[in-house]
DNA sequence: ATTATCCGCTTAAACGATTAATCTATAACT
DNA sequence: AGTTATAGATTAATCGTTTAAGCGGATAAT
């Protein structure tokens, strides 16, 4: 059991100063080119790791970012933790976790633990409708576009045109739209982009898997086969959660998807490839999301002077928005025709 | 935009030394309760937070526990980070995240950051057949009970003799286990159970989607229909994303579920519930498994002495095992009698 | 010969908290 | 009165790193 290498123990064996090896090691300072060699491969060879503890303290910079969620258990979380994640190792972060527990002072209060924790900056997916305030550290938002103080998040409103033109091209001109809460600024945004997507012709109706629930007491039934029976041949959730809902439902109650009846989906969630049929989804590139996202915040982190700010004071990536891609399985197809209907 | 308070700025407003201060904060040393009380009133208005860096350096104690998954995009991990993330910030701690990215490589680099980073004790949830080496810190592992130097998790065989057992019950007699890695210690352990669970008498199948997913190239059809030709009533799965997909594929090929075919899933995971019919698995209690590590690996850290280790060096908890509990909802059922079956 | 310039390294002061050791009145006891 | 406890504070060291400032001595410029 050896004691655990400090820089004292390096600067002994080489009977220099810690100056100079910490200078040998972060590439500051003046030093002899050998000697810094010389320092570095000991270092390596004994295992010296920095404490963070004293960087941090001297520094005023812990090296960590803060990741704060409305709600772990929400099945988009690993994709933006695992996008996060890799875009902070690469550029030298840790990243710590906070869960909201879907309230808004559960949000608070994960972002007041982090603050103590002494991240460097946060990167917090708002609960739909909270205001992030009282940070005395950089900030970045991950929402939707239409957020104010949205720092990046994808295009939810071009996602949704994507799909509606999508649906459109295929003949659908009766479509459902379900989305799941009327609060979300992101499922607004989808809402109004499959609208226009589909386009002024079309016969669009729109229920609140949210307002169901409240109804019916429990998740239940969607009641689809009567927006069916009315002539519906698509339904576009803004969801794969509801997508799948949709999905069994549909099958269960014996309609051929897509033969009879096209699903569609959102956010192309793991299972989304697993299910027969495949699903039609958007998908968001989660991982260039969390690289702007990181980006800007590590930037606004490590030159303040020079990071830009939103009016609501958080940080501002290169670009804001970044377009969804349209995954086309097995769930959709063409409309039926509507002589064919029953 | 006052200066951020420090021990120094309290010490000076009440004319006392930092010791004073930290005293009154700490509720150790001697102190006056009344100008203890004084102190902390103050730091409270004044939103005093002591600097982690500060204190992590003097201490020795970052207070922070690293999270080390096999893949953050398993679906599994919204419900253990959650627990984790929960236990942790109960008990005072913070959790940083570190993503293997599915490689033994990936792995160790993640434990190497999570270290260097200065993680008090880690959490991992190894990817199969790995060891974790050259830890020098209290570390909990979290995989099955079978496998060696596991802390606490699922009791993954119990829940696969649960599972087998009700199977036979409801009169299955021929059943296809749908099983995913063949070289998981998890899945081995849930195999064995639910052979176990169901009998002597019973004929039971086996088929890996890993080994379909190599010989077929890609993600297809289970080719279940086959299997129900042969007499096949059940469907047990080992994991509720592989049930998904029985369930679809049986559904589209027109087979009723559970009328014809009783599909099982494994882990409870967000969709079990929304899918229709909703899906009879398997749960564990991932929030007791959170609490009873993060215990464990607490008191290690902050009670060397008295905690237990493994003959891994791994920590030990209370117990090392928690037993599932089956959720029963509509994809099973009775078995089709013989005579019936076409 | 004098001054200026660099190089390569050392000195020493932070950063902010914790804590063992010490000091000083005051109270208590004989 | 003299001794001893004790409460309530202070002093000062310490954790490990970074970094501005300083210091000889050698080389170059004037």
């Amino acid at each position: 059991m050896k004691p655990k290498p400090k820089l004292t123990l390096l600067a002994e064996t080489f009977n220099v100063s810690v100056a100079t090896v910490s200078n040998a090691l972060s590439g500051k300072g003046r030093i002899s080119p050998d000697l810094a060699q010389r320092i570095r491969d000991k270092a390596r060879e004994i295992g010296y790791v920095p404490s963070s503890a004293g960087r941090a303290l001297r520094t005023g910079r812990s090296g960590v970012l803060g990741l704060v969620l409305p709600d772990i258990s929400n099945p988009l979380f690993p994709q933006i933790a695992q996008a996060i994640e890799q875009a902070a190792s690469t550029r030298g972060y840790g990243v710590l976790i906070g869960d909201a527990r879907g309230s808004s002072e559960g949000q608070s209060e994960a972002i007041s633990r982090l603050m103590e924790r002494g991240v460097d900056g946060m990167l917090v997916i708002p609960r739909r409708g909270t205001r992030v305030t009282d940070i005395r550290r950089p900030l970045a938002m991950i929402d939707s576009p239409s957020t104010p103080g949205n720092t990046v998040s994808a295009d939810h409103r071009d996602g949704g045109v994507k799909m509606g033109a999508y649906l459109a091209e295929l003949g659908h001109r009766h479509v459902l739209i379900v989305a799941m809460s009327s609060r979300s600024i992101v499922q607004a945004d989808r809402i109004e982009g499959v609208k226009q997507g589909l386009g002024e012709r079309a016969r669009v109706e729109l229920i609140f898997t949210d307002d169901i629930a409240e109804q019916d007491g429990s998740v239940g039934s969607l009641g689809l086969a009567d927006y069916i029976a009315r002539g519906v041949t698509a339904v576009a959730t803004l969801s794969d959660l509801t997508a799948l809902r949709a999905l069994t439902e549909l099958q269960g109650a014996g309609f051929s998807v897509p033969d009879r009846v096209s699903v569609t989906g959102f956010d192309d969630l793991i299972w989304s490839s697993a299910i027969t049929p495949g699903l039609t989804t958007m998908r968001a590139d989660m991982a260039e999301i969390g690289r702007l996202a990181v980006e800007a915040l590590v930037k606004s982190i490590e030159r303040p002077d020079q990071a830009e700010r939103t009016e609501s004071g958080t940080v501002k990536a290169k670009v804001d928005r970044v377009p969804m891609a349209l995954v086309i399985r097995s769930s959709s197809g063409e409309a039926r025709s509507a002589e064919t209907q029953p």
